[in-house]
DNA sequence: TATGAATGAGATTTCATTCAT
DNA sequence: GATGAATGAAATCTCATTCAT
């Protein structure tokens, strides 16, 4: 397997591999090229021939997410399944994809507050991801579900809960310094939300979501 | 009103809120000394008469945020008030916070990043409000609502959605980078969801919610 | 006592006598002015109505050990006094008054060091010094003893030990981290060394001290 | 020469022997890092690639210092050579060694006065010293010579003698502005006041070093 | 006089990035 | 391609000193 690749193509995926690592183990901020490098078994120099920065391999990373992604997000929705193992399938999915990819995700996260070129390329990333529950808020929706609310910020919503919850549990190591992570009923949790969020008919009156009144100040 | 601070109060809070500006603006991870020394007009050797460090004013604006918000969270669920109405209430406390403290708490959040002495301090931040969650989500429960699920990881993935939701739109300005803020439709998503979310008892058999399959990888 | 003082002149020795404390205690590099107005319960502002610089204190306690010490190092030799009590008296004079000229006289050392002012200060205080040593040597020579040695150079090597020696058990706290000062027999041994190295008179041939080959190396 | 060592061996020499320069020149404590730099024509950020600090390169020249010197030390007092000129011996070699390590010496020393890190480092370096002329001396007593003197006491004071001479007229330049060194004298100087000080048998009652009245104050 | 406050001028240090070999 | 070495450019922080009141 190895041999097939050229000396350059298996250096340039040590840099990519590390930096994976790396910005998953200690944060995209916080990793020097340098620390690639070494991680890499490789001197930092060598880096520069491969990506032209820190954010490159970031970005490149990133891409490859990116494509990795798109096909296995589709699924859940496509065979006519029932609604709540439809949610789980999603979530499960994007819960492992953020375990497996922590540092694409936490490392554009991390970039795009402090380079605007990684805040269009986290828009992106979120955009997919909002699109497709939005799609799916507008099917249930058509069946009768949800009336009234805001597909695309409702899918905002829950889009940042899911990112965000992942993000403290994955990256950051919970809520607490000694939480222990226990991914079912962290997933759970996170389906129950989502399902009800979603498949919910109104009875009579209320609840009058989506009426709400003007906020107190400016 | 400036005439009743000397001149020294005065200045530390010029870079108080010097610095509130700026990491609101841009970020804290961003700011340097010298953009908080020139917003205040001061020079940032001055600075350091008042604060010994970026972090330092962080820190006091977050205790600043503490000791204000403290008061202000335990209102909605005080007097018996129909549960959504002390959802949106809570939410828009929130919400409001959050774009008020914009600085503040964008800033502990970006610092957490980087700095473990803020990851600390934003876990804190974070506490108050998934307890505070938690604690409505075990009243809902012992009115029939919402059997069976976890109040903390429920409450910490709600809590995830309120801060990830408000940093995006309020921070970063939205999903889009021409995405124009409608508060009110923001907030009612948020409201809709996690009223959804907690006020719900199961009909017969489904949702499953707590009953999920293993995950399919380690 | 201190009604016939006026406000700025008890204001002028507070800084004074703070910045003998802060040298002997810290050290004159060590020492801010901060530090010294500190000590003094004034402000370092104020500091500067009285002093150009931290340079200018340390001054003013030189000369003022100057004029104090002028009188009294001319004591022992008078009177027609069996040389080693003398010996013993000089030497005893020195090491109280560097005891308690700490400030003082460490600071002009130290100062020394970095500032060429100081340097030329240090030295016209060594220089009284040495010319006393010098004189004395003079006069055993006359009398017989230690022929044929060079009285400044001796007068100088003489001096350092003395200087030095008070200043590592004074100023630096001894050899040892946990060294106990015995002050007796401290000045028992620069005494007996003092004494012997003049006192001596050739008997035969040796000691060839005065006709050294020429030092090994350029 | 410089061949057989790699580019990076060369330039830790050049730091280091521009440091060494540097320190004899205006002493440690008024050298920058940027000095020590330009003296070894390099940019001062490169000097971190070898040192973390100025401090650093001090360590290195002292450790250099303690490896080469524990080796010469030893040699004055090993064969039975008569006592003078044993005691001139080992002057000289101290002499010299100050001469040609001026930049770790005095810069050890002064660096001693405002760093506790180095104050035990100079102490360990004056240990070793003491340790030895202590050791002379406890021999010369056995031989009959200077009864009831202490020997580290002593030791103590002529290793003061020592450093603080070599110090002056090494470092500082002498007595005065214009003094010229004689290296000759100085250490035909140094010789006779050790060899004295030492090797004296009393005669009869006097001298009664060693039985001084208590001094005068506190 | 006294002082709270402000600041200019530096020194240290870090790191991404380049370059010669 | 690879890398040891070098560095420009910045940011942080400290302190002596000044100034307005």
């Amino acid at each position: 397997m190895a041999r097939q690749y050229s000396k350059g193509a298996r250096t340039e995926n040590a840099f990519r591999e590390a930096a994976r690592q790396e910005f998953a183990a200690r944060g995209y901020l916080s990793t020097k090229v340098e620390d690639i490098a070494r991680a890499a078994g490789r001197s930092s120099a060598s880096f520069y021939n491969y990506f032209t920065d820190k954010a490159d391999v970031l970005t490149a990373l990133a891409r490859e997410f990116h494509e990795d992604t798109r096909t296995q997000i589709a699924v859940p929705y496509q065979k006519g399944r029932p609604p709540d193992e439809a949610v789980r399938m999603a979530i499960t999915i994007f819960w492992e994809t953020y375990r497996d990819r922590l540092g694409a995700l936490s490392g554009v996260f991390q970039a795009s507050m402090v380079d605007p070129n990684f805040l269009r390329s986290w828009r992106e990333i979120r955009r997919s991801a909002i699109d497709f529950i939005a799609l799916g808020i507008e099917r249930a929706q058509k069946d009768g579900y949800c009336p009234g609310i805001d597909p695309r910020m409702t899918a905002s919503a829950l889009s940042s809960m899911l990112e965000h919850f992942c993000y403290v549990w994955l990256a950051q190591g919970g809520d607490d310094e000694d939480s222990l992570l226990d991914e079912q009923t962290a997933i759970d949790s996170l389906v129950s939300i989502w399902y009800h969020a979603i498949y919910w008919k109104p009875k009579d009156e209320r609840p009058r979501a989506g009426r709400g009144a003007r906020t107190r100040s400016s």
